[in-house]
DNA sequence: AACCTGCTTTACGTTAACGTAAAGGCCAGC
DNA sequence: GCTGGCCTTTACGTTAACGTAAAGCAGGTT
């Protein structure tokens, strides 16, 4: 019960993903909980290296990606270059951001005129009957 | 050689995609380009639905989403309940990328921070030699 | 005729990110 | 002492989107 400490549902129920995606990234040496006996026992910091996991995943980052990620967290690592490959990571990611917003609108806008022309064709019908 | 008609090399040099991935696309069911014998011939209608296929794809949607996408170009469908339930697609793609956008933000401030640190720790270890 | 180039089909292989089933341990409550 | 819940491990299954290898046809070149 020290304060911070979590079940593995409990961090499932809150971030809304499975215990076995937990694990899963557990194998995937992402977190590695501390242990009573055979229970995971999670702490803050697992909780806030699974948020990151989320969050990467929404940016569209691989879960590699998304463990490059966390080691920026890890006090352990003070690497330069790794940090540097990573922000052009980020970089190329805002421009795939902001090429499909590029796309998002030009959908927009054909969507728009595939309306009017559907709208149309229904009221045509309409009049027909 | 009347005037808009592509090989399956054409296309795939031009759209950079491979081959293969226009077959797979025809096995889907989203492409069905002319035959003159066993040789596909693509018209510029062909060359359109791939560049949604395309652009589908780098908005996040799957393959059987682009199809959707494409259907609604087909002059055959209109169907009013499919475009709509479209258009709701497309809100929610809309909606993911909103989030997106907040979490690259974010991680770009965690970032500069992690970079912060991360350079006062190379400027102290460079004082120490 | 041999060869090359580009096209074709068939069909098995691959990667990521888990899902799911089977089998069992541990403890609270009835 | 048994049931129910939550946890565990092991291990095979699944989906998407192609990759890749094998084998062969068809047409132009040397």
């Amino acid at each position: 019960m020290s304060s911070s400490t979590y079940s593995i549902s409990d961090l499932a129920r809150e971030l809304d993903i499975t215990p076995r995606a937990i694990r899963f990234y557990e194998e995937q040496g992402m977190l590695s909980p501390e242990r009573r006996g055979l229970e995971r026992i999670y702490s803050a910091r697992d909780k806030v290296s699974l948020k990151l996991i989320l969050r990467g995943k929404r940016i569209g980052f691989s879960l590699a990606e998304c463990k490059e990620l966390i080691e920026l967290y890890d006090p352990a690592s003070g690497n330069r270059k790794q940090l540097e490959t990573f922000m052009g990571k980020i970089a190329e990611r805002r421009l795939q951001l902001e090429q499909q917003l590029l796309d998002i609108q030009q959908m927009q806008l054909e969507l728009d005129t595939a309306e009017e022309r559907c709208q149309l064709a229904i009221s045509e019908t309409l009049k027909n009957q």
